[in-house]
DNA sequence: AAAAAAC
């Protein structure tokens, strides 16, 4: 595949003065990385410095003059960082030779819809992502891409616009990041320099790349993603986002960069000071775009989408990937896109065979005895502590507080997270949590979505959320990295509009439902439950591209009758969910829960993914 | 009705 094609001619930033090859800028600290202290000048793309640009940005700033590589920040070894690194060696060390089946992908269900649909990929090798990517690659122990990495990212390098459907773990942060990065050095004559800065002084920064999250602890830990796949590629990321002092973020600009992930309010912030500018971006990338465009977040990303100066769609690339697609935000999604590919792995918005879900009557007074006979029962069986983390979530920030104190008080090691702490307290409680110093964190929905936590055994909803997407994410937070997990849903009388799609998710993932809650479903499913209260109307779930929805019908492979037919007799989950796919619309057909190659799915195919270090090196 | 997201 000639992707190379597609790229376009290379477009230089307009305030820049000094061009430094991207071979040359991170030599700096070659010599301190664990992989070598090879200087290989060889391996970068040659070409020749353009001519220098005259500033005009607005009349603010100036790029850098004569900026020679050895000012450049030293370029600290992410691989070295990042703990995840010392499980993965452990990781594999203890599970050398095993053989793995790949064929088990190709159960995998896939829908793709859009014109000239590039083809997936088996392996990375096929792809040219270039030498430097591919290192990293390596480095990151990924041996094959994971099945929505197989189709997006050839989908990506080709330019083309993508809505992609997958669940969180199922390694879309780098099915983003591996096209921008290849693409950004595809283009080197537009990488970034720095900005001449100075105390106050403040230059614009000009980003290639836009990658926003909805949460802050998300955006950092795209972050910490992407710095490892572009790890000497010369390509530089940086995050934004609020709760932080912004000089160091502003600072950070200014050393130059080529992407940018950010939080909107940081972002939106940054661009009004004019210290960011979004006229050259070349790619935008929304994670959890469905939580992007929903009621909260959507003037805002629509603001900065259509009216900050981004290019259009078109000369943009777009890609969007969330686990739920529902009807109405495909809808609103559009207008961001292009020409573009529906794409949905796996089974979608589904939760994973190997999370085990219990739901238990509790009335609200009840709840924290109930917490605390769990808790003791769990440390009884040592399933507690640093490798047996419990994540318990709760609706309320008032809430969790409480709950903190109140766990606390009982001598239980707590510590909470949600909006209202300030951020040294949110990334302390995290830490303190991942770390295993306080195995327990209550939490509100700001932890709910994309964050990796390894070694969390028991998601525990002590209050159920509102929608049924909400809590397939944040069961989503255990169950990772092939190990089992356990989700424990607190239910109460307050939670019965939420029983009907409750119980279609869990018999869908074939767990075993509680009679009382079956009644509770079916008495709540008697009245108003077709078509009353979903925020999107039928297809919440939607794995499916609406394009291909009656009105937008242009009959290709599929057929749209069945599908509009099974959503006008059945508002249910699993109707969305089973007609998603119809190569295998069976519901007990055993392909991988929960979008993507969910590490829980392949572990109870006997299948362990763990060995080749895919599993267990983050795919958020 | 809550949560998230700027200062």
């Amino acid at each position: 595949m000639s992707w190379n094609d597609s790229v376009t001619e290379p477009t230089r930033r307009p305030t820049r003065s000094t061009y430094i090859p991207p071979y040359l800028r991170t030599t700096a600290s070659n010599n301190t990385t664990p992989f070598g202290s090879q200087t290989d000048f060889s391996s970068g793309p040659r070409f020749s410095a353009p001519n220098r640009g005259r500033g005009h940005g607005g009349g603010r700033g100036r790029w850098g003059q004569n900026r020679q590589f050895h000012d450049r920040p030293t370029n600290a070894n992410p691989f070295d960082l990042v703990e995840k690194f010392d499980e993965l060696e452990v990781v594999e060390d203890g599970n050398v030779g095993q053989g793995i089946n790949f064929d088990a992908y190709e159960d995998i269900p896939v829908e793709t819809s859009g014109s000239d649909i590039p083809p997936a990929v088996n392996t990375f090798a096929e792809i040219d992502l270039g030498k430097a990517l591919n290192e990293n690659i390596r480095r990151c122990k990924y041996v094959r891409p994971t099945p929505v990495q197989r189709h997006a990212i050839p989908i990506a390098l080709a330019g083309r616009d993508l809505m992609a459907c997958a669940q969180t773990g199922s390694g879309k942060t780098a099915a983003f990041c591996f096209p921008i990065i290849s693409g950004i050095m595809r283009n080197p004559k537009s990488m970034s320099v720095p900005v001449w800065g100075g105390r106050g002084g403040g230059g614009v920064a000009y980003p290639l790349a836009l990658i926003l999250s909805p949460t802050r602890e998300l955006s950092c830990q795209i972050h910490e993603e992407a710095k490892k796949f572009s790890y000497q590629t010369g390509v530089k990321i940086v995050v934004a986002y609020g709760g932080a002092p912004i000089s160091q973020q502003l600072r950070n600009l200014e050393k130059g960069v080529d992407i940018l992930v950010a939080t909107p309010g940081r972002l939106v912030d940054m661009i009004e000071r004019e210290r960011v500018s979004l006229r050259m971006i070349k790619y935008l990338a929304l994670d959890e775009a469905d939580r992007m465009l929903d009621m909260g977040f959507e003037p805002q990303i629509r603001r900065i989408v259509e009216q900050m100066g981004m290019p259009r769609p078109g000369p943009r690339q777009t890609m969007l990937f969330s686990a739920t697609f529902p009807t109405e935000i495909q809808r609103l999604a559009s207008d961001f896109l292009s020409n573009y590919i529906f794409l949905a792995v796996g089974r979608v918005g589904s939760s994973t065979d190997l999370i085990a879900q219990k739901v238990e009557y509790v009335q609200e007074m009840d709840k924290r005895n109930y917490l605390m006979s769990l808790l003791h029962a769990q440390s009884a069986n040592g399933a507690y502590g640093k490798h047996a983390l419990t994540l318990v979530f709760v609706e309320t920030k008032r809430g969790a507080d409480a709950l903190e104190h109140w766990l606390c008080m009982n001598g239980f090691p707590a510590t909470a997270i949600h909006g209202d702490k300030v951020q040294m307290e949110r990334e302390r409680a995290l830490k303190s949590f991942k770390t295993g110093v306080t195995p327990l964190l209550v939490a509100t929905d700001v932890a709910a979505r994309g964050l990796d936590i390894p070694h969390v055994a028991h998601v525990i909803n002590f209050d159920l959320p509102k929608d049924i997407d909400d809590y397939v994410h944040r069961i989503g937070r255990t169950g990772r990295a092939g190990k089992s997990g356990l989700a424990t849903a607190f239910f109460s009388d307050k939670n019965m509009p939420l029983a009907k799609s409750l119980v279609e998710l869990m018999v869908e993932a074939k767990q075993e439902v509680p009679p009382w809650l079956t009644q509770y479903a079916e008495s709540s499913s008697t009245y108003g439950s077709s078509g009353r209260g979903r925020r999107y109307g039928g297809g919440k779930f939607g794995g499916r591209d609406y394009r291909n929805s009656s009105q937008y019908n242009s009959g290709d492979d599929y057929n749209y009758t069945q599908y509009a037919d099974s959503y006008a007799v059945s508002d249910s989950y699993a109707a969305a969910t089973s007609s998603a796919f119809p190569y295998d619309a069976t519901p007990n057909s055993a392909y991988y829960a929960g979008g993507g190659i969910d590490s829980n799915a392949v572990g109870s195919r006997g299948y362990n993914f763990d060995q080749e270090g895919i599993v267990a090196s983050g795919w958020e």
